[in-house]
DNA sequence: CGCTTCATTGAAACGTTTCAACGCTAGTGG
DNA sequence: CCACTAGCGTTGAAACGTTTCAATGAAGCG
């Protein structure tokens, strides 16, 4: 896999939302980078590592939890190809959570050291990584809402439409499916409910012909309908952040 | 009320987390900042807006709240003297929340226009900012979790020692206890219970002589305790972030 | 003074959790 | 090839935490 290939999910949503030139995108290809492949649920980086590279998500899932005080885990992000879901270690030097992969995936890993020196030569990058920190910060906003205001329902209804734009975006969902292998489990853990109630979810939303999922894939199947019961409102993913 | 009055809590904490010199800091005091004095309750920017300049808070309390489809209000953020709630203006170009005053409050309006070549000039500043937003996106995740895993006692313990922590480190704590005007309604926008059931933990936390709150003052009256059903840890606020 | 905001209370309804059990499917090793 | 296992989805019933509604009292303000 070249770096071209490597990076092109990165660059497309960069492109989309900064004045980055040729030179930008030079820089940016010329990063150094290590290539690896991980299975599904393997820890990427954890609570109080001090990692000294960040991750780039080239193909697969990736998911930010921490565990509570009574021992359940709060998902708090999904990260798509093209994302970084870890930035932030290029400041905060002590994770605070941890950091692990969904389904078996591709990472690409770039020493903070690289990043610092591109940011530093290269303003127009900065900011486009810095919006990305952003637009992050904004989606967690969102899951406060989802996780503090909704009932289960439309918590996981909300989900899967943020999931679904998000996907589609970047050209990876097909129709109005797309893979997403994630248990009933680590879906109730993303949008704090118990397995059980979790399943009775799933069930009314299919029996409503709403929504299906099976095996890693999930289905929307009444996209109108699934809009209202999730009240979602694409504003907060600033898709297109120049307007 | 001078400049360099005006930036010191913000200079402060800056001073604590990056490596910030003497032209930086001069620098920061050049900027040009327009000084509000406004009410508790009034909106400082809304949903919707396109902001031109950034709010610091000088004095008081600001709080992040959305409006969810059912009506109610999630509260997901409470900003205090020396932050800068809406950094996120500069690079997402509409809000896609509410920002307004706790109680009566002083906040400082700096152009967007001045932050930016400001960030252009003095990387350190660009650092520490981005580092500010990147701490924010650090409490959200723990909302998160404190909002989807905890229960409301916990939750409210929490939120409590959070402010309390924050509060204690720019010197606005007096011993055990803080001013914070909030009402039982507002505290329950912030942790996602109902008015009444926000009333019946208040009770209860009083009973066992942990927490007091009374009119816009919070005091802590056992720390372990509080901590213990909190399930606290400072890590997420990278207080000192050099660590 | 009456008005409004805030804190408080009780009782019933509701959404969700917990526990415990069961079936299905895919993978593993004998 | 079958037995065994582990993971996941499913179910019922009871317990629990929380919400809702409706009403009341106290405090502060014009």
């Amino acid at each position: 896999m070249s770096n071209a290939e490597i990076f092109e999910p990165f660059l497309r949503r960069l492109r989309v939302s900064t004045e980055i030139d040729e030179e930008d995108e030079a820089a940016i290809r010329h990063l150094p980078i290590t290539v690896k492949r991980m299975a599904g649920g393997q820890p990427v980086v954890s609570l109080g590592d001090r990692p000294s590279a960040c991750c780039l998500v080239v193909d697969g899932f990736i998911l930010r939890s921490k565990i509570v005080g009574n021992g359940h885990r709060q998902i708090m992000a999904f990260h798509q190809p093209g994302d970084i879901p870890d930035l932030q270690g290029l400041f905060l030097h002590v994770m605070d959570h941890d950091v692990s992969t969904l389904g078996d995936s591709v990472l690409g890993f770039i020493p903070h050291a690289a990043v610092r020196s591109l940011i530093r030569k290269r303003p127009n990058v900065a900011e486009a990584l810095w919006r990305d920190t952003l637009t992050d910060a904004a989606i967690f906003r969102e899951w406060i809402c989802n996780v503090g205001q909704r009932e289960a329902t439309s918590r996981v209804a909300h989900l899967v439409l943020e999931l679904y734009t998000r996907l589609k975006a970047i050209g990876r969902a097909d129709g109005l499916s797309f893979d997403f292998p994630a248990s009933q489990a680590l879906l109730a853990d993303a949008v704090g409910t118990s397995v059980v109630h979790m399943n009775r979810v799933v069930q009314q939303l299919r029996a409503q012909r709403v929504l299906d999922l099976e095996r890693g894939r999930i289905s929307i199947l009444d996209e109108a309908r699934l809009r209202e019961i999730a009240d979602f409102d694409v504003l907060y993913l600033h898709l297109n952040p120049s307007l």
